[in-house]
DNA sequence: TTGAAAGCGCTAACAT
DNA sequence: ATGTTAGCGCTTTCAA
């Protein structure tokens, strides 16, 4: 035994038959020539069924716990198997059972937004409690690199398939996923009945107003995109009914929309926006923002008219974008998308159709799920409120 | 044919044998009710050679460029496998070949920070160009996932795993992934032998450096932070080369360091850390900051100062985080690291290995590779140097 | 140039 | 309770 990684045949199989049965009786020393070039090719079932010596059959049984093993002769195959650190091999496993085990997860944008991350990070944990593996492509928005991704996806013989979008949007489910069971994440099709999960958009307008509503406030602006989606309608939608659920009546002149694509640019609009809002004499005591970045714009603005936040203005965002919520001073509170949990109602969801194929997991249409609030301090109550809600409307 | 999908037999295939044979020949209309439960069973290389009047040799010739089939046969093969839509089964020919065509991602992080997408996005693209696919995994720096996750990669006989870390940083690299070929990105093991792909900190300072005494900058500061990293260590040590080479003393009370935690509260610090260094009559015309979270605490403290950037102050972060460098106003330059080229050269790394057992890419050593100034409008040139590199010292 | 057949490692139907 | 065996869909000898 010279250099190298220190092997030693073990007692029992001293004479044992195969040299692939190689067993690490010795503390490993420190490899400091890995394996290059191939794996190490692995034990197999018939390794263990030799070492045990049983049938292929039982050890398939003890470690599946299919059939009927003697409770004996399923320990010393587990611990025959521990030994020669085997573990069945999934393709092989995938091939008989016309199961690969495997989640493919197709995702627009990987790179870009916090969002992705979150969604495969809850995918991932569901999946890991089945004993299932993600395969996760990203398609860069790329039509064409999507259908390729998907291919390959078929061709490795996924169980389902997990199609994301980064934004809440409707979409044409891609053809080729007809074929096998999917579920659509933060998007919908309505023109085919797979399962749906999306964020509860009004909900989420509804639990930032009134947070606003119970600290006092009754003159609440709503800052928006003007782009047509499902996230600005509802959270639009759950914004006005919130205000009038609190007996305060809509008012249009307090509802602003920042024309701005997507991305970095909208915090400078979103100022420019809310400031010439602010200019034209509107004096909201609150402003619940679409999201993380025009709140940002929106402490800009504030700074411009010397208003303190929160003192002067109260700001609620959404998305929770860590980078901006925590770094603004003060720290904005905010509504948290449920990214991580609408991964893990996907595969939850996915899971449930492979198991019992006639099942159709969730509501008819897009289930929506809850979001949270995270507060930080950009919320107070508006001066002249104080200790109750409904305190004197300023102006 | 009623409802749902319409399916027809082609003129070929009318009398054929085998239901599975299904050819669209019509327009398809768009599937209400696509496939539930289960994923349709696809045609296979039997259907094909039946189909064509051949062997499944031939088609496996045919299909993948092996064995010598006539043009015409080949032709038709592949007429006859496209109207099939015929892929091969990944899984079989897994197995048949012992390479799975997958290659495993182990990250420990993908959630909360952008670095992990482009690692990701870059290591696919490689992958797709050479017929793979990648299974991402991530630990959430939790070394008991991580190791559950290897191994149901290794049991899903992944060719090659990437082992990536969100910050450069030295590792021990798990005693699972010494049996299969391994890279390493964003870190290094000195006592494995296994390829590894890591920024080039030192390139990062110089470049970034170099950049404002062309603008004419002499008194340059350096904020960086307290814990002993590689980056730290090798912007630190790239900074004082850039200063020195430039025939410029290096004055350590130009060096600044905040220590600072991960994440969110490094700008306040970072805030606090540079104001009270202003405050001792340090007057630098730029500083280089170890990253975007500190440049934006730099902001902060340039703002209590009324210091306005660039024009009394110019700063160069590191990172390129666009939630924070688009968003600053001015906009930041900042140093992009190489994330995206990263993952592509451990895919190219992994696969080198994969064809040659022999190979052993990139250098001895980790390989460095070289990130990109992202320019913004956070750089000027400081008042006095005018028109030319080395103007008047300021103070 | 084409085809027959073995076999990758496992699971499951069917003995015993 | 345990074992024998066929076969998942493909690739690859080897033979024709």
């Amino acid at each position: 035994m010279g250099d190298g990684p220190i092997h030693a045949f073990s007692g029992i199989y001293a004479t044992s038959q195969l040299g692939r049965i190689v067993v690490d009786t010795l503390t490993r020393v420190r490899d400091t020539t890995p394996a290059r070039g191939r794996a190490a090719k692995r034990n197999g079932i018939s390794d263990v069924a030799k070492a045990a010596g049983v049938s292929v059959t039982t050890v398939s049984h003890a470690m599946s716990g299919q059939g009927q093993v003697s409770a004996e002769t399923r320990a010393k195959v587990l611990r025959v198997a521990a030994e020669l650190s085997y573990a069945p091999n999934r393709i092989a496993s995938a091939l008989r059972r016309q199961r690969s085990g495997i989640i493919g997860f197709v995702s627009d944008e990987i790179a870009t937004t916090p969002f992705a991350g979150r969604l495969v990070l809850g995918a991932q944990s569901a999946a890991a409690q089945r004993g299932m593996l993600l395969m996760v492509v990203n398609s860069n928005r790329d039509v064409l690199v999507e259908r390729d991704q998907i291919e390959a996806l078929l061709a490795h013989q996924v169980d389902a398939v997990i199609y994301a979008k980064m934004y809440h949007q409707q979409i044409e489910l891609p053809a080729l996923l007809h074929q096998i069971p999917t579920v659509l994440v933060n998007a919908f099709d309505p023109a085919v009945a797979a399962p749906a999960v999306v964020p509860d958009e009004e909900a989420i307008a509804e639990a930032a107003v009134e947070l606003l509503i119970r600290d006092g406030h009754r003159s609440i602006a709503h800052l928006t995109v003007a782009e047509d989606t499902p996230a600005m309608r509802g959270r639009l939608a759950g914004y006005r009914r919130a205000i009038q659920r609190a007996g305060i009546g809509i008012d249009e002149r307090l509802i602003v929309r920042a024309s701005v694509e997507r991305g970095a640019a909208a915090t400078g609009i979103a100022r420019v926006a809310f400031a010439s809002f602010l200019e034209r004499g509107a004096r909201p005591t609150a402003v619940f923002c679409f999201n993380d970045q025009l709140a940002m714009g929106v402490y800009q603005a504030a700074a411009l008219f010397d208003l303190r936040i929160p003192r002067d203005l109260s700001v609620v965002g959404v998305d929770n974008l860590e980078l901006i919520a925590d770094n603004l001073a003060p720290g904005l509170t905010t509504v948290a998308l449920p990214h991580y949990e609408m991964g893990r109602w996907a595969v939850d969801a996915a899971t449930m159709m492979l198991e019992r194929s006639d099942a159709m997991p969730g509501e008819p249409g897009p289930t929506r799920m809850a979001s949270h609030i995270i507060e930080r301090e950009s919320v107070a109550q508006p001066v002249g409120a104080m200790h109750r809600a409904g305190g004197a409307p300023p102006i």
